[in-house]
DNA sequence: TCAAACATGTAACACGTTACATGATTTG
DNA sequence: CAAATCATGTAACGTGTTACATGTTTGA
């Protein structure tokens, strides 16, 4: 998953693995964010894959290395983007998992825990809210939103919103 | 997370590993199904631990081993039970990640692949009415369905009623 | 000049899956 | 009696995280 993603981030402009971190953390961070951990390593399999190339500049900074992706690069992106999404894989939720045990906590415990999951659920929403003010709302205008990318901060937030609406009406909160 | 859900079945009642995938294939799979891979190891880590205990049984069946949870293991689930659902690392879904880039796609080939999207999901919403109706309608009622255990039924059922919508409005399929 | 931010990388660990290996029991 | 299902377990692998190790550049 990692290594698409950041072929992805490669397509729009070419960067360091330090501006895709930081890219993720703004752009993606609702649904994946990536740590260093894991950038670097799939980094290094996609250069001897032979999918991307390294262009370490000269200039002032020493040590950086700005990548870009090769004709073979984009095309294994591409076919892997045409793959249709797998559903079953991204499964509903863990939350979930805590909720389904219930019945063996006291109903006061359930209630609080629950009201604790939608004020958590609340403070998402609201980051999600500024991030798109942020990214859309232009003063700077430096990068244009792009549709898809609108299209998954909408959703996120009207999912955000489901989950709440439906918390507070099925447990009555 | 897996030992926990072993824990949360034996709760309920003493069963084998063998009977705990069975369970989990009907009761959580559709948020959480884990493999005999990682079953057996978390069962035996569960014990090592003293949380549970094996009871091998005599009978007919050789080999069979059925697990029961003891007093420490009561008190070490229902302490993870009784913490704050975390939503952050829940996140939103895996299927986020390749609309993020359908910018790179040609229009029909995004067209055809959120109109499989939307077919997938409802069909998982297909099934787990069908699984639904096989709980509770019970000519069997062998066992009776936990409100919360019901919770994640509704649940599952309205989020990808949510997500058909929302796809279906948002993209005009 | 010193702290913060920039920048890369590795090692240990956690946790899960698939595939393999093995054998008992049930049922047509 | 053969096939399906029951039943347990391990080994190799994949993929990610956290913590550590190291050094540079920028700006108050």
């Amino acid at each position: 998953m990692t290594e698409f993603i950041l072929l992805g981030f490669l397509m729009e402009r070419n960067m360091s693995g330090y501006d895709m971190k930081q890219h993720m953390s703004i752009s993606t961070a609702h649904f994946v964010d990536s740590s260093f951990g894991s950038i670097y390593p799939a980094l290094k399999q996609l250069t001897q894959k032979g999918y991307i190339e390294v262009n370490p500049i000269q200039e002032n900074k020493k040590g950086k290395k700005i990548y870009s992706i090769n004709e073979q690069g984009k095309a294994v992106f591409l076919k892997w983007l045409d793959t249709p999404i797998e559903v079953a894989k991204s499964s509903i939720s863990p939350v979930l998992v805590k909720i389904f045990f219930y019945q063996y906590l006291p109903k006061d415990r359930v209630r609080a825990l629950l009201e604790q999951l939608v004020a958590d659920i609340q403070a998402h929403r609201k980051n999600l809210d500024e991030l798109k003010i942020r990214l859309e709302g232009g003063e700077t205008l430096e990068q244009k939103l792009d549709p898809y990318e609108k299209c998954t901060l909408d959703f996120g937030m009207d999912m955000y919103d489901f989950t709440i609406r439906w918390c507070k009406n099925y447990f009555h909160l």
